[in-house]
DNA sequence: TCTGGGGTCCTAGGACCC
DNA sequence: TCTGGGGTCCTAGGACCC
């Protein structure tokens, strides 16, 4: 056998979490919402065939909800973080070449000496035992040349298996009955050209010229191809490739017209940034604001929807009150009067170790050296007595409630807190 | 009334350089 | 009046992903 990768995917990720410690639950439907319980983002497999879909506003689904007693989940992320690195941790010791894809699936790569067709399908079986009896979480395992292949096996192994196990080959039958937006990497606006030229099935992308790919869709689309005819594009990406950029961003619950609100906004997130980058020790050296009109509100023809602005920081850093200070003047001259706001977002770029900082000619480094005692101060504090406990005035008085997101239903944080361990009554 | 958040990669086009 | 060719770097925006 020559190489294969392995794609381990958890079934309904956030909704098996919330079973996995709840019986009650175990045959009911369920929905886990987005931030500010906005819409669906994961559904049981109950909650599917009721016909909810991925993204759905929450208020669209109510009376189903009433209807069928659907069980409803604020997003716990301390729950489902700590449940992915159980999964994980299994995996790592059943593989040495891992790549954690996402919260909730990881590539293997899998030794391509070993074993026959028989011996993986029955080693990934159990692996997959092995995970539920540890973790609750139930997973599907697609196993392929190619790591597109492997997302299209694990398809198949959720939808036509019963072990839970697929294993594709290039020249399998069955891609003529797959659709082509069942592919990794093809969206909509893919899809739909495709489309047009009669191209539907797995099976009829695979035959079409490599020229035609990379004069329509470019590099991506020419490695898309080679991927689904089996030939390897892709390896496995290590943990050393660091990350680009860290963002914070949010929708507001109601639109927003005010420039002083924007403020407090940004200033919030860019608490909540500082707050990432000191954790992760990196700094910024790039900083991207942007604001977003209300997209379902009618707009001017003429009306922007997205306004954007990046600036370079004369020193890189990590300190909150830098990042307030730069973002709120950036939102200064964003703003334009009479727009209904909804979504405010700051990006931070040119990441680096917060250890290694260049200097400027023009920038005193003592200063730099101060704030670092006082951001240190700031995360101790709010670390012991709860986040917010002291933060900067231009977030605004209220900001405890008006910024903080809205979770009405949130199960309790089970495995990494210590009020919220499980009691069980005997 | 209520519509998520956080990422990556690629390309086109402009500014600038020799 | 004529006005090159080959680069790099940057940003905005579009596509995709979970």
């Amino acid at each position: 056998m020559s190489t294969y990768f392995a794609l381990v995917d958890c079934n309904n990720f956030y909704a098996s979490c919330e079973r996995s410690f709840n019986p009650k639950i175990w045959n009911s439907p369920i929905v886990v919402l987005s931030n500010n319980d906005g819409c669906v983002i994961a559904r049981s497999n109950e909650a599917k065939t009721l016909g909810i879909g991925m993204g759905t506003p929450f208020w669209e689904i109510k009376s189903l909800v009433l209807k069928h007693k659907i069980q409803v989940y604020s997003s716990n992320y301390q729950l489902y973080g700590d449940m992915s690195s159980r999964v994980m941790n299994i995996l790592q010791d059943s593989c040495m070449d891992i790549e954690v894809y996402s919260i909730d699936e990881a590539f293997l790569k899998l030794n391509p000496f070993k074993i026959n067709e028989d011996q993986l399908m029955q080693e990934n079986i159990i692996l997959r035992t092995n995970i539920l009896r540890a973790t609750g979480i139930p997973v599907s395992i697609g196993i392929a040349p190619t790591k597109t292949l492997a997302k299209l096996a694990n398809h198949l192994a959720k939808k036509s298996t019963q072990n839970g196990v697929y294993i594709l080959e290039p020249d399998s039958d069955i891609l003529k009955d797959i659709p082509i937006e069942k592919v990794w990497g093809i969206g909509k606006s893919f899809q739909r050209r495709l489309a047009k030229t009669g191209v539907k099935s797995v099976a009829d992308l695979t035959k079409i010229s490599r020229q035609w790919m990379a004069s329509e869709f470019g590099v991506v689309g020419v490695r898309l191809l080679k991927e689904l005819q089996g030939f390897s594009c892709y390896d496995l990406e290590t943990p050393i490739s660091q990350r680009k950029n860290i963002m914070v961003s949010r929708s507001f619950s109601k639109d927003v017209f005010q420039l002083s609100e924007l403020i407090e906004g940004i200033s919030t997130y860019a608490t909540r940034l500082g707050e990432k980058l000191r954790r992760h020790n990196q700094s910024t050296g790039q900083l991207t604001i942007f604001l977003m009109a209300n997209p379902f509100r009618n707009l001017r023809p003429d009306q922007k929807k997205y306004f954007s602005r990046t600036i370079e920081l004369p020193l890189a850093t990590c300190a909150t009150n830098e990042l307030i200070s730069w973002s709120s003047k950036v939102i200064r001259f964003l703003f334009e009067e009479g727009t209904n706001y909804k979504k405010v977002g700051i990006l931070a770029g040119r990441l680096r170790p917060s250890d290694y900082i260049q200097g400027n000619l023009f920038v005193s480094l003592d200063k730099e050296k101060k704030l670092k005692s006082l951001m240190k101060s700031m995360d101790a504090i709010n670390t012991l007595q709860g986040r917010n406990k002291v933060y900067f005035a231009s977030c605004g008085e209220k900001k405890k409630t008006k910024w903080a997101r809205k979770e009405q239903w949130c199960s309790p944080r089970y495995t990494t807190r210590w009020k919220d361990i499980l009691k069980i009554k005997i």
